[in-house]
RNA sequence: GGAGGUGUGGCAGAGCGGUCAAAUGCACCGGACUGUAAAUCCGGCGGGCUGAGCCCUACGGUGGUUCGAAUCCAUCCACCUCCA
């Protein structure tokens, strides 16, 4: 899209307002997208990301795919990584020492993260930035020039800051810093708009005031909500063992999407597709009256999400593998291959062939009526296998598959 | 600079000389029910073994006291609070 073909304020703003929280405010963002269509002069807009975490999961995507709205209608996105704040450490851990990144790492994550937020956004319009740029160069004069533009009161309105403060719980001053750096990149930028999750609000809304300070016109702040995670609960993150992530396989992208609850899922589809929003709700609404299966809906997410990350042909195969093993009953197309030699045990093999982590641990699958051979359930630990050419098909649990060979 | 507190399994959090491989909750793994949903119910949840029992390793580190210590003492480390 070139200059002069900005599509109708109006329409931007419909856009831009799926599945956001806060918008500050709405009235300026119409003013400088009115502005950008007389110039013919795209909007700026700043998102950050931490340098430390290169592996995208879906929750990361709702923030890029905001991102991308921006870049459909024709303006700058800055893809800003933050990797000299990434050498301070970052505030809302309780990890104090975060190992500090050194150039190489920075440069290695930044290939990551191109390779995986280009499923999403323009490779070539998109602007990649580093803050180190600007904040090496500010020196510890302008830091401190920097922090004399705000108040501890101010601060103390961020929320954490004040829940930690009250319940006497340490706050170390670079955390204090932490948001005034982040407002800083945004005069650096000259931002028209900043994008973050919610928990970011308190900071993107710090950047309008030291922009204001500075005699720039303040930053449009938006933000999406954080995404629930598979478990239905928290927010999506790796650690808690909830989040799909961009690069995994489709068959996990496809199997993981179809185990989330159904009320998550019309969640999902606002915020990680372009659905007009009154076909999710009209579709929601076929489903509670029972016209609609929930499932039916849910594959098609997930048919969906494999397709966005991988392709149309992964997204039918996932598709069909999925309904092959779990809703038919049958194996997958990949099974490993486990070769023994000699007479083991069952919980022997079953630790060789990466099904269970520890004899007992077998033991108890097996007791537990885990555990089949050749679509057998066995419940007898002791039993041995006779050699054969033909390999055992293992099943543990719903989904874990093996082929075992033995001699 | 001074006074005090805390450190237990992935997390939260009991236990404060034996009956503790350690309550309870969450998470996790099985099973039943299903739509591999959710909810619910049941079982399990350090490891090894010639297995309904035995053994080993574990309650911040080390060293003690005791027939016996997660529990007592000393010391070290870490985190936190209060006073200055």
């Amino acid at each position: 899209m070139s200059s002069g073909e900005f599509a109708p304020v109006d329409d931007q703003i419909n856009l831009l307002r799926r599945g956001t929280v806060d918008l500050v405010d709405e009235e300026q963002l119409r003013a400088k997208l009115a502005r950008s269509r007389e110039t013919g002069k795209p909007l700026t807009v700043k998102t950050g990301f931490d340098p430390s975490t290169p592996d995208l999961h879906l929750g990361h995507t709702v923030l890029i795919r905001k991102m991308k709205h921006f870049q459909d209608l024709g303006h700058r996105v800055i893809f800003l990584i933050g990797d000299f704040t990434a050498m301070i450490g970052d505030p809302s851990g309780k990890n104090a020492t975060r190992p500090q990144l050194s150039a190489e790492d920075v440069a290695a994550n930044s290939e990551t993260y191109q390779r995986q937020i280009f499923h999403l956004l323009d490779r070539e319009t998109t602007v990649i930035d580093y803050n180190s740029r600007w904040l090496g160069e500010l020196g510890s004069e302008g830091m401190v020039r920097l922090a004399g533009r705000y108040t501890l009161a101010r601060m103390m309105e961020r929320e954490d800051f004040r829940a930690r403060f009250e319940s006497n719980q340490s706050i170390s001053l670079h955390e204090l810093l932490y948001p005034l750096v982040q407002a800083y990149d945004s005069i650096a930028l000259e931002a028209d708009v900043e994008l973050g999750g919610h928990d970011q609000i308190f900071n993107l809304l710090v950047g309008r005031d030291l922009m204001k300070e500075e005699g720039l016109e303040p930053q449009v702040v938006l933000t999406v909500p954080l995404l629930v995670g598979t478990d239905g609960v928290n927010k999506m993150s790796k650690s808690l063992g909830n989040a799909i992530a961009v690069e995994d396989p489709p068959q996990e992208i496809y199997g993981k999407t179809m185990s989330i609850g159904d009320e998550l899922m019309w969640e999902w589809y606002l915020l990680l597709t372009d659905e007009p929003e009154e076909e999710i709700a009209e579709r929601r609404g076929r489903v509670e009256a029972g016209e609609l299966h929930p499932m039916a809906v849910k594959k098609e997410l997930a048919r969906h999400l494999v397709t966005e990350y991988h392709d149309e042909a992964a997204a039918e195969q996932a598709a069909a593998e999925f309904e092959k093993v779990f809703s038919g009953g049958g194996v997958p197309n990949e099974v490993p291959l486990f070769a023994l030699a000699g007479s083991s045990t069952l919980p022997d093999i079953l630790i060789a062939a990466d099904l269970a982590p520890s004899k007992r641990e077998a033991r108890r699958l097996i007791q537990q009526g885990a555990v089949s051979i050749d679509g057998e359930r066995v419940s007898d630990p002791a039993i041995e296998l006779a050699g054969r050419e033909e390999p055992y098909l293992f099943k543990v649990g719903k989904r874990r598959f093996a082929r075992v060979r033995v001699e």
